[in-house]
DNA sequence: TTTAAATTCAAACGTACATTTCAAACATGC
DNA sequence: GCATGTTTGAAATGTACGTTTGAATTTAAA
């Protein structure tokens, strides 16, 4: 790409491969500057301390991402008739993918600093997450809503939260998943192909009927004092 | 409980529920043993290593859960026609609760473990899952392929990692969710009636029509020059 | 009660870490 | 060319960690 990087733009782009592979509190310093070939003492000259880098890495990518998906979810609900949920869903993707314009594989990356920013406990990442681009995700509940307008609010809820760990789960440990792909079917999938197979998957969870509330406790047998 | 735990016992259990928050690298053998109230020393005496202590602490749970999913799946592979998807799901929901019976609140932090185990780079614990239990989840891997026989193979692949993401990631954020459901929605969720709103969820995701491969990179103008 | 093994305990060891320090090198405007 | 502000460099600081040690204590068998 470019010939010459500043120190910043060094560290960030070291910062961001081994926090990815290796989660934030397993990466030190060290290991970055020495990726990154500059002095330990310049990540907290520049960025000031380890979790403002691990912030400044994760802003880098919301910075683009955000304010097009915040476009995006504008102009649906602009829209007149609701719009299905696959068509929600979709348009996630462009957005996502143009992140490797900010970087090679940008979008791989993002997502799998996403999910170590959720599993790795790391408080300060969630309120950071949720204080800056909180009212964007609004919407996309808002929209999700218009596309099943029979799911309960509560039920609608839950499934976005487990769609969210679908994705950030499944994007944490891609490279595992792809390795194996190609290994057992020949199969080279990348942060597209994995995309691609998400939409339907999350498409039929979000919108499956909802279930009638059948205790699972009765499956396990009472004692017989219990009857009637 | 019972009046008098031995030192592992205490051991194992402040370590799980550590472990459980925090993460295995975030935390340290020093808050284990105070909150255990027993000798820094004690974990490797008794368990020779951190390492060792981890690998202790899922086992505790992995020797009841898995001949008990080994015997169900099996029993499911021995009937005649083949089982419908939600069958062959509902099948984990009895042996993960009595992993309740193990310890209070097993089956949750159980499922947190994991999903520690998986995200927390650690790859020992990786192998010693897969090397020790590999061949029971090669039932499933059966069980839901003859449930879907439309599915793919590789397809199968994915879909069954994505909803081991689902799970995994929820009950890694579940207290955090069931708070906020109990406070916007005014629902008391435990974690019976998170997995009664899985079923559905990933039954509806897995079996899910598969896409008709449209590369999305169309939907990214090209340049004029590549047209026809 | 004696004795030997098992367990607990306080202390220390060596290592790795994030962060700080301060002098040297560099760039920039006058 | 000099002065000033910015960036880099090598070294040191203090803290937290997993692990080890050896003596003290408890346990349980003889």
């Amino acid at each position: 790409m470019s010939v010459k990087h500043s120190t910043q733009h060094k560290i960030l782009d070291a910062a961001q491969t081994l926090f990815a592979e290796t989660g934030f509190t397993d990466t030190s310093l060290r290991q970055i500057t020495s990726m990154a070939e500059v002095n330990l003492a310049s990540v907290n000259y520049h960025f000031g301390s380890k979790k403002e880098l691990i912030q400044a890495v994760l802003q880098r990518y919301l910075v683009v991402l955000m304010p097009r998906l915040d476009q995006e979810f504008t102009r649906l609900l602009a829209v007149q008739q609701p719009n299905s949920l696959s068509q929600v869903l979709s348009v996630f993707v462009k957005p996502l993918l143009e992140l490797n314009k900010v970087h090679q594989n940008g979008a791989r990356i993002f997502l799998q600093l996403l999910g170590r920013g959720y599993t790795d406990v790391q408080g300060h990442l969630r309120w950071f997450f949720n204080h800056n681009y909180g009212r964007v995700l609004d919407k996309l509940v808002l929209l999700v809503q218009q596309a099943c307008p029979d799911l309960p609010p509560s039920e609608l809820f839950w499934r976005l939260h487990f769609s969210l760990g679908t994705v950030v789960f499944t994007m944490a440990s891609n490279e595992a998943l792809a390795e194996i792909a190609e290994a057992d079917f020949n199969e080279k999938v990348d942060i597209e192909g994995v995309i691609l197979r998400l939409l339907p998957y999350l498409s039929a969870a979000i919108a499956a009927p909802v279930a009638t509330v059948t205790p699972l406790s009765h499956a396990v047998p009472k004692m017989a004092s219990e009857g009637i």
